[in-house]
DNA sequence: ATCAGAACTGTAATCATTACAACTTTGAAA
DNA sequence: TTTCAAAGTTGTAATGATTACAGTTCTGAT
């Protein structure tokens, strides 16, 4: 996992914060948001600052280094591969998981439109959610 | 157009604000945010207020009556139509499209979750800001 | 006519994100 | 090796969409 070089394919001028936040996003493939990641790398970089975490997502996603996934209308999510994969979201608990079967990358008619990115994503109930529901617990979904 | 069987058929009690908020989707298909929604309504409706706008849009989208688009990370967008459709978002105007084409609706291998709604989009530059594109407003993207 | 529950309203709070201005670091040129 | 401008970072304040909440109005059954 060579983060630096990872940034550099993406023409992105190295720091300590922005590999920190790059390798954060590298070795947890969980879809943190950026107050995630923010509070994962305080400890370690104590004069990091929040604002820093935003605009070097920003940066990120513009480089294509990460891709931005806006599934849930309250977070916004990172995701550090960028292939064209399937997400899938748990409307109990929240969390995101990567779908191994995709679509197909682009659809056979764009009206005339350009596409950059393709997006694909399933809300429901996860399996864990699904193995832990007892009745009684069955309307506590928060997503 | 039947606003008010619209409404019945999905266990929805009317109310003169939701047959408004209801017909004004049906109407326009331009995926709206509430507030488009709620400057359209406001004059037709004075005592119309911004709370009920988004408690009824949650309510049409809980009862199946609407869709709830999340493709922006600024704006929830709502869809009359709820028929798994594919999208697609103008990062320069912002415009949101439907897609004739749609990926299947259920991926084939959903690693054990049960999954409720399927959702596809893409981003990129509509026609209409390709066709308006002068060199000097390439730049010009604000989504 | 009465009344309880549902629906609606307006204001205040929330909270993720962004704007901004000051400070720090970097790296090239003198 | 100093200088200096540009790039990067920081903390605070502002923004703006959405939600919480408490009071008011409407509805429909009795």
């Amino acid at each position: 996992m060579d983060v630096l070089r990872h940034l550099q394919e993406h023409g992105i001028k190295p720091s300590v914060q922005r590999i920190a936040i790059m390798g954060y996003l590298m070795k947890h493939l969980t879809h943190p948001t950026a107050d995630e990641i923010y509070t994962a790398l305080a400890p370690a970089i104590p004069t990091l600052s929040r604002t820093t975490v935003y605009n070097t997502l920003r940066l990120l996603d513009m480089h294509g280094a990460v891709q931005t996934l806006t599934i849930d209308e309250r977070r916004t999510c990172y995701d550090a591969d960028t292939h064209p994969h399937a997400h899938f979201l748990c409307k109990q608990c929240g969390r995101i998981y990567d779908l191994p079967d995709t679509p197909a990358a682009f659809p056979a008619d764009t009206a005339g439109h350009r596409v950059h990115e393709a997006h694909y994503y399933y809300k429901g109930i996860c399996q864990r959610c699904l193995s832990l529901q007892t009745p009684s617990q069955e309307d506590n979904n928060q997503y």
